[in-house]
DNA sequence: TTGTACGCGTTATCAT
DNA sequence: ATGATAACGCGTACAA
């Protein structure tokens, strides 16, 4: 019952520790018989390597972090999904952290991993002043979803502007007349919600629609709930200009597909459908987009591309570990997710029952 | 920018390793002006403890495996949620790992949290053969999730039969007559498939309703695509029965709400609604369930009371550690984790939208 | 090809 | 109250 240590694995054999090693690591330099000896008592004995001795050993624990905003954040499950496929295939392991969203938590998050001897960390950064970071220890980072912020550290970042544009022409294309935003207000600069919030607005310049503060409708968490609550306002909204004989709010762009999920509740709550009585589209594209009734319209990052890069640029910058920081990466590299517009059926125009069984409604193509 | 070891810190503060380790520790016996100097130094240095080297010492990692069939399924997402939080309350971390929902994935998953050191693993089992378990090296282990299986692990099991009853009694009490059932087939035994499909057919007979083959449709998979697939072979079963004059189905049970979704939307395919065209509950509770429109019944097992029971169990098995193994508890110890039935708008009478708004129909009670 | 020291950073034990 | 020393289990360098 007692740890099986490799010098114990190594007497059982008749070898030294350091040729059970090179078998246990598979390094060249055993004759064939003394490998067939050695495995044979690393599987009766029973043998598991010691972890943190490697570490210590080797300076890096093998392990990367992921800091996101929530486990149960459809989009960032499916990120978390992703990264840890990449990483994996690099021979690293994945540690999931929850920030809460919160830039405290974000905070936490970077000295958690600092402190946990992670080797480096992706960091989904939803609200984070940036500048906080340059005070970290040179600590291997990566960041994800933001943009437009200088750092040493390296970005991935979402298209929020132009994704959310495109999603404003389009409903503008569908004749929208008056296009409403769902999301969190302009105060934090370079968060999400004033990013995709100014991309609403350039959207509607460009359609030559008219944007005023009321088309606004506040969801200041990134959430279902919060969506639902900001739905329902809308509904009342739309129903108070039709019975005043005011035109009404005709279109909406939620900052996330779940707040666009939430806020599909939000106007059923009030009596009211998408797409009959609003168009509707989100951003993410998550599973659950596909999947809902209507399905949802929603701008659509591209998932795996996004793991892929975060990974690799964080590995770019483990290279020189212990040794001189030979040929490392310039400072500060920034690179943007590839992107649609996937349209379904919460903005596309009412079809008959007979039409929408002719086509896949949902868009699951390939 | 090297490592900053404790031994750094101990000459700056001109006192020995041991005396900062106390410091950093928080153990007494260290004299107030000889700890601000320390905590001086701590600062100034920006010393880290090195996990490894602490985990190479006391013998164990701090890390307890989760390891659950997807992180983007949303039930064990919210349980990842909830039992990192459980965890971390108790100075542990979590690391999740992902099995895929199949027996490979499972048995993987043990080897690799043995490998990593992990103290001791939680292990959401969705089809495994628990048999196997007792091969393991006396890792300590909780299982979540199914029940029935004498083993030498603790189980922390899901009410399965008794919550897939409730669900399909609850339905013949709305004055459904043809019952279905959505999910897997029965072929593995004690998997989430035969003991809720046991249920469902426990329900049927209390409530005296027939029982026959042609009422399962089966989703092999439990994800909202395999419902999909379901609802539209129950669409269509409908739509045919109905058009020859035939009893059609009037209610559903799904195996989880994921599946459920899929099979709402399944069902819109086929231009079928619920609940008009067809009542449904699902099984988890997870977050969708109340957002969705309509909002879906459910049956409900305790998340909190999962999580912290799960965690409860395997530290007490953590407990001797190095020590002789006293007072260790007795093997093989189940519990069943409570349950409620949510009942929402998905199996329940039609009524108008008046009627709708004067209650919340989403049944989000505290 | 195989074996021998030694060090990685921390903590328990025993002394002072 | 504080310090010296010996492990913890593995990998590297170098010697054989």
């Amino acid at each position: 019952m007692a740890t099986v240590r490799m010098s114990d694995v190594a007497r059982a054999a008749g070898v030294s520790t350091m040729t059970v090693s090179n078998v246990v690591n598979g390094r060249p330099g055993v004759s064939e018989e003394v490998r067939r000896r050695v495995l044979r008592q690393l599987a009766e004995t029973g043998y598991r390597m010691n972890v943190s001795a490697r570490n210590l050993r080797s300076g890096h624990s093998g392990v990367i972090g992921l800091a996101v905003p929530g486990h149960d954040v459809p989009y960032f499950a499916a990120l978390a999904t992703h990264v840890a496929q990449e990483a994996e295939r690099r021979g690293y392991r994945v540690a999931v952290e929850q920030t809460g969203a919160k830039e405290a938590g974000e905070v936490a998050a970077i000295r958690f991993s600092q402190a946990m001897d992670y080797d480096g960390l992706i960091l989904s950064t939803v609200g984070m002043d940036l500048e906080k970071l340059d005070v970290g220890q040179a600590f291997p980072i990566v960041l994800l979803g933001e943009r437009e912020n200088p750092t040493a550290a390296d970005h991935v970042s979402m298209a929020n502007h132009a994704g959310s544009r495109a999603a404003v022409e389009h409903l503008a294309a569908q004749g929208a007349g008056r296009i409403a935003f769902i999301g969190g207000p302009e105060t934090a600069e370079q968060t999400i919600h004033s990013l995709r919030l100014g991309g609403w607005r350039e959207g509607l310049q460009d359609a030559g629609l008219a944007c005023s503060p009321e088309l606004i409708f506040e969801a200041p968490e990134v959430t279902m709930e919060a969506g639902r609550r900001a739905g329902r306002r809308v509904a009342e909204r739309i129903l108070a200009d039709r019975a005043a004989g005011r035109d009404p709010i005709e279109a909406a762009f939620a900052i996330t597909d779940s707040v666009a999920l939430g806020a599909v509740r939000g106007l059923a709550d009030g009596g009211l459908r998408v797409p009959e009585d609003l168009l509707l589209v989100g951003f993410d594209d998550i599973p659950e987009a596909a999947m809902a009734v209507p399905s949802l319209s929603s701008v659509a990052p591209d998932m795996s591309w996004t793991a892929r890069r975060a990974v690799e640029l964080l590995l770019e910058r483990l290279g020189g570990q212990d040794g001189p920081t030979a040929g490392s990466p310039p400072a500060g590299r920034e690179e943007t997710i590839p992107w649609i517009l996937q349209v379904r059926e919460s903005s596309s125009p009412v079809r008959s029952k007979q039409e929408r069984q002719l086509t896949d409604p949902t868009g699951a193509a390939s």
